[in-house]
DNA sequence: CGGTTTTGACCTGCGC
DNA sequence: GCGCAGGTCAAAACCG
């Protein structure tokens, strides 16, 4: 028994260096961004008045983004001691009325772009942004370092598995939210869908989600000033991020809730969202000469954070051919919900920096770039979905 | 006993 | 204005 916990501890150890090392590449990598992304964020404040608020939000902290914002007038009018709804509702209406922006919270609506609705809208969207993740996975839910209280449950129309809501438990007044529910068409499917930000320090397991809403949110807000820049934003994130997966990344500006989509589910078929008109498509292509492997250890780092007692073994090489080795990585250890939940925070925690480093890149490279990787089939990368954990 | 889950009721926004 | 659907509340039940 002692033994044992000792060697466990010595693989703990080493997986912590390995990890270590690895965070300090996502480090170098991010410093290398961040000049990029700070000269960016000045021509925005310069250019683009209404978005100041947006750059001064996100630079500070992601998690920090709506705390306060996020929560609505009627989340904020809805303490838990509910004694006077009346009132509350009094308090609700005057607060609707003080800022206009709040009525937006709920449903964000990207009306036509007028310098003051775009900042409403904006507003509105930093605050209800959503990442979902779809992933394979017979667990009831993916781990993701944080602690959830379940609040609900509902039979949502068209699909016969209930809606479960939780919410963040790790501070009181943690705003952040996430729904999950099995996909109608296939019940090995889990999407997870994230709301918020959270308010209070994360367990490290828990970090790489910290970013992502605000991350996406960013995104979105990006790509919803126009359709193109979307395109081009998502087109750069799959091609960069995942160059040698089949998964998919689909955005979506649209009403209610601008959502980054997260496909996890190795399906090759592009139109495997039928019904999502309004997303953008962006299967991954097989290989990319602009796709740079540096990225991938930052996703891996993220993700193998949450798998360390089963990947310590793993090394990942940026000298490597990133569509062999790492996709052989990838197909090894996605077949697991806690790393594909990792996985897609790193990604989306990405998203942010790419869509910088792509507005600072010409923007040759979008629409008819995006057309002729929409076809590409990166399939290299099968998940065996029979590998997944139970937790 | 405190925290979590369950579940019916309630609230709110939206479309008609 | 009405009905519907999504989201949330909160009391009761459950669990460790």
């Amino acid at each position: 028994m002692k033994t044992e916990n000792q060697r466990l501890k010595e693989r703990l150890d080493h997986v912590t260096a390995e990890y270590n090392s690895l965070q300090m590449q996502v480090m170098t990598l991010m410093q290398q961004q961040k000049p990029e992304e700070e000269d960016e964020d000045d021509k925005k404040k310069q250019e683009m008045a209404p978005r100041r608020f947006m750059d001064l939000g996100l630079a500070t902290n992601g998690a920090e983004i709506g705390e306060e914002a996020s929560l609505s007038s009627s989340e904020r009018s809805k303490s838990p001691e509910r004694k006077n709804r009346s009132s509350d509702d009094q308090e609700k209406n005057n607060s609707r009325e003080d800022s206009p922006s709040e009525q937006g919270t709920k449903v964000p609506r990207l009306s036509p772009p007028s310098p003051r609705n775009l900042d409403q809208a904006a507003e509105a969207t930093m605050r209800k942004a959503r990442v979902s993740v779809r992933a394979r996975s017979e667990a009831p839910m993916m781990t993701d370092g944080c602690q959830w209280r379940k609040y609900g449950q509902k039979m949502a129309k068209g699909n016969p598995c209930p809606r479960a809501y939780y919410r963040c438990t790790m501070a009181a007044g943690c705003p952040v939210r996430k729904q999950v529910q099995r996909c109608a068409e296939d019940r090995t499917i889990l999407v997870t869908t994230y709301e918020g930000n959270h308010n209070h320090p994360l367990p490290p397991a828990a970090m790489a989600m910290a970013q992502t809403t605000s991350s996406a949110a960013r995104m979105l807000l990006s790509g919803s000033m126009s359709s193109t820049d979307g395109l081009m934003n998502a087109n750069f994130l799959t091609r960069t991020l995942l160059p040698c997966s089949s998964s998919m990344a689909t955005i979506s500006a649209s009403a209610p809730f601008p959502t980054v989509t997260l496909d996890l589910t190795h399906s090759p078929n592009p139109l495997q969202f039928p019904n999502h008109q309004n997303h953008f498509q962006l299967p991954f292509p097989p290989h990319s000469s602009s796709s740079p492997a540096s990225l991938l250890p930052q996703i891996f780092g993220q993700a193998l954070y949450n798998n360390q007692s089963k990947f310590s073994g793993l090394q990942l090489s940026q000298d490597a051919d990133p569509s062999s080795s790492v996709s052989a990585a990838t197909a090894a250890i996605a077949a697991d919900p806690n790393f594909t939940a990792a996985l897609a925070a790193a990604i989306t925690s990405i998203i942010g920096g790419a869509q910088h480093q792509n507005n600072n890149a010409n923007t040759n490279n979008s629409v008819a770039n995006n057309a002729n990787n929409n076809n590409t089939n990166g399939s290299n990368n099968n998940i065996n979905t029979s590998n997944f954990s139970e937790n």
